[in-house]
DNA sequence: AACAAACGTTAGCGCTACTAACGAAGTTGG
DNA sequence: CCAACTTCGTTAGTAGCGCTAACGTTTGTT
């Protein structure tokens, strides 16, 4: 007993976090994503965006202008955010936002060739975030990562 | 053009969300982050606790009582948030808190039988949680997958 | 003796996901 | 045709999480 004590713990020191704790997927999930989340979120920051920005404007460039709400369900931005969202962008000249003639309770959101550019540039920021967010994964490795989140999610969101 | 629009959108009602949205791992991670940290603590405060508890009585368990900052560093806590974590534990008779008669600064905290017992049950109710979380995997995937997100998670620890 | 560091504690910030309620505009069913 | 329900954009507000700042007190260091 106090001999396998002093081999798991040699006394170097502070003592680890617990194995059964680090090894959780959830918590290896929601601390990876901090990490994460803080990586993207100033990466796009430099380039005055946000993640948001650019859910918004692939879901544009995508699937065509639409309403708020039909922006809100491609992108999975609430649509009570989707409003500062919208703000941000219009203010910046990425998009337009324009009554729909059809139909006066919605706007119909247009993506603008400023909007366009921006969404390209956005893409190559983001590609080179993920390549520092995946680093030590080999590609295959970087593949098999992603799916195994898109079934898992896939899962989650169908079985709620 | 007009063809490939119609293959590519077959009109069977809502255009799905973009795969270059989807696609993205921090996205994924996220996603997948906000239903894991929905499903264990819906799962936890079915026992009345909370994945703080958990961490910190696991914490007290492997590595003996100690410090509030000692315990900080090993959960992951911050020491001001550690301060409530505490006081609910002892409230619920989990845990003791005394003063360190050695230090005037610090509080010794120490598991309680009943911490024990607890901390057992929360074991339990975490690998249900956790099957349920992982299902679509089998089991080597679910190493896999733990695999995976250590070696990322050691890698933006270490190298911030 | 003076200074720096570590301790527990309180307060507060910014962000994210999410809910509630609103008036206005459209849709549906009897 | 009118009443009932739904959808739209918008405002406001919530709860939880990670994190920082500051405090008085105690302890180590020089």
């Amino acid at each position: 007993m106090t001999r396998a004590e002093a081999v798991d713990r040699p006394d170097d020191g502070a003592p680890k976090t617990p194995d059964r704790l680090r090894r959780r997927a959830s918590r290896l999930l929601s601390q990876l994503t901090t990490r994460s989340d803080r990586l993207i979120n100033e990466g796009l920051a430099r380039a005055d965006a946000r993640k948001w920005h650019y859910a918004v404007l692939a879901s544009l460039q995508e699937c065509g202008p639409g309403s708020q709400a039909t922006l809100s369900r491609l992108s999975g931005i609430y649509r009570s955010d989707m409003v500062s969202v919208l703000n941000e962008l219009t203010e910046r000249h990425l998009v337009e936002r324009a009554p729909d003639p059809d139909d006066q309770r919605r706007n119909i959101i247009t993506i603008s060739p400023r909007g366009r550019r921006h969404l390209r540039r956005l893409d190559k920021v983001l590609d080179d975030l993920h390549d520092e967010l995946l680093a030590p994964l080999t590609p295959a490795e970087r593949d098999q990562f992603v799916q195994l989140l898109t079934r898992l999610l896939d899962h989650h969101t169908r079985t709620p």
